[in-house]
RNA sequence: GCCGGAGUGGCGGAAUGGUUUACGCGACCGACUCAAAAUCGGUUGUCCGAAAGGGCAUGUGGGUUCGACUCCCACCUCCGGCACCA
């Protein structure tokens, strides 16, 4: 036994703090127990958490125990806080990776995934998470993707998969088409490999998220980030208008039908353009413009996407030699095509207005077409030259005909409304969102259930032959060509229809089809069936959902068009899958760039976990800053954290063997106040403080300041055992509501502490705190006291002190009359509580 | 270009109308040690001053207010998303 003279107190050496000891000896414990086991017949009320299910590229890095971490703290109070907590975890483990390790080195994907999964479940489990393992998923299971499959052939029964010919996003490195949310960039390219994207036509399996456009605009009764939404918002771009149709002047053919968000333009319309791809073009184009359309439309097919779509392109065009006539006014119009009109877009055609459409002004001057001005400020001030206009509020309309002088917000309907009566236009919306393109021409993936009989088309796989399994054994040359494409005994089928020979699909789904429903099927893991509904019932929807923001117009636009298209279907009775969202930033390597393994800037979090453990990699990652910010990796902090972990050990040891719980017996705050013991009042009311603000702060993902608040709780703990507080009933308090709240965070120490203080296992079922506001009550507070706004001095007060005796005090004070200097105030103002300011008459 | 987000000590950050810089890192000084590490105690925005004390400071410039990191207007820089969508 030692005595120490400064900071400390005489008492046992206690045991050095060594996390290795008993950390994965309590990982042990708890899976031993099926302590995370979330029970179905549970009785408490339900809360689903879950966080994205990762890819098993082969190694957690720092930013999955980033990921992963701040769900667990929610979900671990919440589980203390009463509910029936599910926590699952599971890995989306179809794709392209396993399929190019096996190109690379001759591994077969699935037994690369298989090992690369069991490594990194292994790392999972170092992190202490309350994950329910007994749910685990792998996507690339055959008893997973049959399900895929047969929800598939629900999609495809439904009218909402579908097959077809079109102008499709094909990455030449990865030899696979693309989803228009997976082709990213000003140069557009593939979301995996950063390789240019080209336009194909090829025939491909889509499925319709258009569909749902509108109703995935609406995010009433969800509660998900502000950025999110707009992203999603934006990405399926609506756009109020009209569609109108312009007459040709040559008889016997179809009008040209456009779309516009500005009817109210129509007068100053003067000339038309279609895209290339027009079905109308061959037909209208005139004899004496047939060579030079041609060669245009020629020239436009085998231009890239990057280059079409750049908005920095010179614009470029062809007169076609027909006209088609303004049904308003019934002017000529002359018709060109140019590649700045998109195909996919609205008709395809639209009405061009240059002197209120950059693009169209811009078109117009190199072409040199008329301008012409409708649209005016209110004021009547006229453009002075005939430049663009930008639109602007309080327009009205000039040289509209009947229409001129009317309000522009007024006329757009008006004028529609007149197209609709005469027949030639209707009031319209349009959507930038695409249906999804599903299919993916490699290997590594659930294969699309259809095969193609000569007599009867494509037809559904039987559902009782589902699933259709990936042959094993397959030759994975690096040809571009699918090695399903290649197996003849795959290939081979059997028509559902005739019973006739039928050729099986080749391309496979996208994963991001298997992401669109896991959160269903960890309901019911094992089912025969996707899901129970019954579990499903239970269980859904996702209470707390969290993840990147990178997947804000992929798996969390899919996901909700998947829940609303099986509702539809009738099999689910919400049309929501995730009811609150929550996003952390992102961990950047130390050169602030993403981490990547080509980058080589890669944190592995393993040497910290070895070296501090992992209640202090866990703290240390929540207490660098907001969890929705992330920011780049230095792991210099971590020293901090883990004293403060390393004092919580010193303080908490039992001094002497476990006896009650204190606290729960102690005096209440009413009894304690006045009593004489100020002391231990005043760490009654930290421990409360404490209490009610990581209570707050976990709840609102604020992990950082939870644990500065931890931190202050351990440092007023110090000074009360330095004040020789240690054995009161208070102290006892202050150490057990520490542990109680440090264990969502560091889940190990705490359970360790908890045990060794006597307590009953686990930490982890016992109920959270309690908040007591008398003992978090303060009897003094300390006013600020200003003069003309800047601080001169401070007054200690009782909370009931009245406004006058308060004026009365800082009037008298040495200091606030120093700095009057002989003036006399001309008011005081008093925030109860908060602070005084004295302010004196303007020179 | 359009839509978001962010700019505070040497560093990570705290404070969303009321004491700017909580909590932590780092640095410096001290205790313990033969010494070092670890641990513990102290100091630490900046300028002037021996001190008492005072001036200045939350990207820049204005405004509202008794009082602004916080609200309003204009601008600068950085990060993310979208990008010829009619």
């Amino acid at each position: 036994m030692t005595t120490e003279t400064t900071g400390t107190t005489t008492r046992p050496r206690a045991e050095r703090f060594d996390p290795a000891s008993y950390e994965a000896r309590w990982r042990e414990r708890w899976a031993r127990d099926g302590l995370y086991q979330a029970r179905d017949d549970d009785p408490r009320e339900k809360r689903y958490v879950l966080t994205m299910y990762p890819y098993p590229s082969g190694d957690l890095h720092i930013g999955h125990w980033y990921a992963a971490t701040g769900p667990d703290i929610v979900a671990r109070m919440r589980r203390m806080g009463g509910y029936n907590v599910m926590f699952p975890m599971g890995f989306d483990s179809f794709g392209l990776p396993a399929e190019n390790a096996a190109i690379d080195r001759g591994v077969d994907p699935a037994t690369w995934t298989a090992g690369n999964i069991e490594r990194m479940r292994a790392q999972f489990q170092t992190m202490g998470c309350m994950f329910d393992w007994s749910r685990e998923i792998v996507t690339s299971d055959p008893e997973y993707y049959a399900c895929t499959q047969w929800l598939f052939e629900r999609f495809y029964r439904a009218g909402l998969a579908y097959r077809a010919m079109a102008p499709v996003d094909w990455c030449p490195k990865d030899q696979v088409v693309l989803a228009r949310e997976q082709v990213e960039g000003t140069d557009r390219h593939c979301w995996r490999c950063g390789t240019p994207v080209v336009k194909r036509d090829l025939e491909q399996w889509f499925l319709r998220t258009t569909q749902y456009a509108d109703e995935l605009l609406d995010f009433s009764g969800i509660d998900w980030p502000e950025p999110i939404r707009l992203m999603q918002t934006n990405w399926i771009g609506r756009s109020e208008g009209a569609e109108i149709d312009f007459p040709l002047e040559a008889n016997g053919v179809d009008p040209i039908r456009v779309f516009t968000t500005r009817p109210d333009t129509i007068f100053g319309a003067t000339f038309m353009v279609l895209a290339p791809e027009h079905p109308l073009v061959s037909t209208l184009t005139t004899d004496a413009q047939r060579e030079a359309v041609d060669s245009y439309v020629v020239a436009a097919r085998r231009e890239t996407e990057v280059e079409r779509l750049s908005a920095e392109r010179e614009k470029t065009g062809v007169f076609i030699g027909a006209y088609a006539v303004n049904p308003l006014n019934n002017e000529r119009i002359p018709i060109w095509i140019a590649d700045y009109v998109l195909p996919g877009y609205g008709t395809g055609a639209i009405m061009a207005v240059p002197a209120h459409d950059e693009r169209d002004f811009v078109f117009a001057q190199k072409y040199e077409l008329p301008i012409r001005h409708v649209v005016v400020p209110a004021s009547g001030e006229l453009p002075t030259d005939q430049a663009f206009a930008a639109h602007a509020a309080d327009e009205v309309l000039t040289d509209s005909g009947e229409f001129t002088g009317m309000a522009a917000s007024e006329a757009i309907g008006a004028i529609t409304q007149q197209l609709v009566d005469i027949g030639l236009g209707s009031f319209a919306i349009s959507y930038r969102l695409r249906d999804w393109l599903v299919s993916r021409q490699r290997y590594w993936g659930a294969p699309i259930p259809i095969v193609y009989c000569e007599e009867h088309g494509a037809q559904l796989v039987p559902e009782d032959q589902l699933p259709v399994l990936l042959p094993a054994d397959v030759d994975f040359a690096a040809t571009g060509v699918s090695p399903l494409q290649a197996d003849a005994e795959f290939l081979a089928a059997e028509c559902p229809v005739c019973g006739g020979p039928a050729r099986r699909e080749t391309d496979t789904m996208d994963t991001f089809v298997d992401s669109s429903w896991y959160f269903l099927r960890y309901t019911s893991t094992h089912s025969a069936l996707a899901w129970d509904p019954e579990k499903a019932r239970l269980w859904m929807p996702v209470d707390l959902y969290t993840g990147g923001a990178e997947h804000a117009v992929l798996h969390l636009l899919y996901a909700r068009f998947f829940v609303k298209a099986l509702r539809d279907m009738g099999m689910l009775d919400f049309g929501e899958p995730f009811l609150t969202l929550r996003n952390q930033g992102q961990i950047l390597g130390a050169d602030h760039q993403r981490m990547s393994k080509s980058r080589g800037n890669v944190a592995n979090p393993d040497e910290l976990v070895a070296r501090y453990g992992s209640d202090a990699v866990r703290c240390f990652l929540m207490f660098i800053g907001p969890w929705d910010q992330g920011g780049p990796w230095n792991p210099t902090g971590i020293d901090g954290v883990y004293r403060f972990l390393a004092r919580v050990w010193s303080l908490a040891q039992p001094k002497s063997p476990a006896g009650e719980i204190p606290g729960s017996g102690g005096p209440s705050g009413a009894e304690l106040l006045g009593s004489g013991t100020e002391f231990q009042r005043a760490l009654r009311r930290s421990t409360h403080v404490t209490i009610a603000g990581v209570s707050t702060d976990y709840e609102a993902f604020h992990f950082n300041t939870a644990i500065a608040k931890l931190m202050e709780l351990s440092n007023a703990i110090v000074r009360a055992r330095d004040g020789g507080l240690d054995g009161t009933d208070a102290y006892a308090e202050a150490i057990d509501t520490l542990l109680l709240l440090l264990a969502p965070v560091a889940p190990h120490l705490a359970e360790e502490l908890w045990a060794r203080r006597g307590r009953e296992y686990s930490i982890h079922q016992q109920a959270w705190p309690r908040y007591d506001s008398a003992l978090a009550a303060t009897e003094t507070i300390e006013l600020p006291v200003q003069v003309d706004g800047k601080l001169r001095d401070r007054l200690v007060v009782t909370p009931d002190t009245p406004a006058e005796e308060i004026e009365r005090m800082v009037l008298a004070s040495e200091r606030v009359q120093a700095h009057l200097g002989g003036r006399v105030p001309k008011r005081v103002i008093q925030i109860p509580g908060k602070l005084v300011n004295v302010v004196t008459p303007r020179d």
